[in-house]
DNA sequence: TCAAAAGTGTTCGTTTTACACCCATGT
DNA sequence: ACATGGGTGTAAAACGAACACTTTTGA
């Protein structure tokens, strides 16, 4: 826990996690801890895909009144990037990602000229999935440390409101997303970012870049031929989930629809979960079988 | 060109050239120039992957006595990572991203401890691959600018000799090679560096995995449905090529072999090169057909 | 005529996608 | 009965991989 700051590198993390806005506790419905970008949050239910933010200091700079930023800090003089990664994870959340089963991996290097208004700043940012449960107990506090709403069946929907099917899309999200040029050819693919949309920008600095090329690497995990649950050493989801509790995540983290039936199949074909013999009736229709993850061995990367 | 050095930071750059050694000229056969490290140099031909290296400096400190090393160079006080990578390439190597038709990417950052045993050090790796004739003019000099062997036809042939048949592996290269799980599975690969290989390093410090890992960022342009030309804005090949030079080009940078109809139907599927109207004539059997890119748009990433 | 490399046709099995249908429950 | 969501069968289309064959040259 070094006290030694580096000056010129700093770390920011985007940090992901999964939660179903409609079963959260109503204390969290105040707007400063989990914020859907839309004039109407009480649209959004089922699962959902969130970044963790933090109220910005304006003590240094008018520039972060009211604005809100990724979690970060200073890079220590004696750290790893790894090591600083997550003590700033613990420092400014009280994650500690030693006792929770997370990794934070390594995003990449931030210092675009003009990216923060005080002057040179290189950012090395981390990304990293947790269970909701995990850091449901640090929201609030001084930091007001809150959710933003990456992804969530409504805001797809909205999307195709506003932009079209998304045939063409690689992908969407509130944080950008790619077009294609021509199906099944990956090549020439086009992004957009917050700054080049409409509704705008949603975190201050180049936060949103972050959160977009973070959430492009999480999408890797849900690529069809991946088991999730291994790729990340843990299970977002709640301990048993309906199979299309599943396919709702994968939703919300591919940014696009998937036919229920295809779906199913390229799970069972992949062979990752297993029916765990409880059937849950708290929906109407016929009942589902709940499902868990077979192992979560994280021999992933 | 800044000279204020930033003492913390560093920059590395991995740039990959393709050349058949079969033509090289005769004066590059010196030792210190190009290294496949093999004891038969000769037996490697055909148009083979190659990383530039130079020598390493042993002014101070004893370890780096007769070892290689990628070119590098102190981040400057008021650079960008980008323009950092830019002046180095030019400072060691002599190369000019402005003019030449390449672009430098970010690999990563590295900064394991112990990675130098001059103390801690953190180093911005960035990647490229550029054409054979615009480096080899800068082969040689005072820094012993050379090429060291990535992968060749000759070197896989002989990895399948030490290895076993390449079913199993995702790519296989000097610097090091993936392991599947189960075919079409791509979850729990493993990977095994030169550390962890008999015949053990290559560069010093740890750039042999940077290279690697450029290597198989590298191997995504050739992933089966990208135009590579495009990917990359330039093409590293002739101008005009067979349609089995593109196959050997793939086939060392995905460090696996292709059947030749399979190869040719994909690459006709994606479109992306025409027959220039010429025939090559150069080898026995029936003349080729030479190709060229249609076009080389680079809309990548 | 033969070897060598280029290029094509055909088949077979798997995966992707679509569509339609059946199943089990609460109201 | 019927709406609701869960789950399955089937078949066309697309794709991957293997094999065998034809073509065109130089020697």
């Amino acid at each position: 826990m070094s006290a030694d700051i580096w000056n010129p590198g700093a770390v920011d993390l985007v940090i992901f996690t999964v939660a179903d806005p409609a079963t959260m506790p109503s204390l969290m419905w105040d707007k400063s801890m989990v914020s859907f970008g839309d004039s109407n949050p009480e649209a959004h239910s089922g699962l959902s895909l969130f970044v963790l933010t933090v109220a910005a200091s304006a003590d240094l700079n008018e520039y972060f009144k009211g604005k809100r930023v990724l979690p970060g800090g200073h890079l220590g003089f004696n750290e790893t990037l790894s090591e600083a990664s997550q003590r700033i994870a613990y420092d400014r959340l009280g994650l500690d990602f030693n006792t929770i089963k997370a990794k934070l991996r390594q995003l990449g290097t931030f210092d675009a000229p003009g990216r923060d208004p005080r002057g040179r700043a290189l950012s090395f940012a981390y990304w990293s999935i947790v269970n909701f449960e995990d850091i449901r107990r640090f929201l609030g506090g001084r930091d007001q440390v809150g959710l933003e709403l990456v992804n969530s069946q409504h805001s797809i929907d909205q999307f195709v409101q506003n932009f079209g099917p998304l045939e063409i899309y690689d992908g969407v999200s509130r944080f950008g997303y790619r077009t294609m040029p021509s199906p099944s050819l990956k090549s020439g693919h086009q992004k957009t970012l917050t700054k080049d949309i409409p509704s705008g920008p949603i975190l201050a600095l180049d936060h949103d870049d972050m959160v977009f090329y973070a959430w492009r690497k999480l999408r890797h995990a849900f690529d069809s031929r991946i088991d999730p649950f291994s790729f990340f050493g843990l299970n977002p989801l709640s301990e048993e989930f309906r199979l299309s509790d599943l396919q709702e995540l994968t939703e919300v983290c591919r940014g696009e629809r998937i036919q229920r039936d295809l779906f199913r199949r390229n799970v069972m074909n992949l062979d990752f979960i297993s029916e765990s013999g409880n059937l849950d009736r708290s929906r109407p229709g016929k009942p589902a079988i709940m499902w868990s993850p077979k192992r979560i061995n994280d021999k992933s990367q």
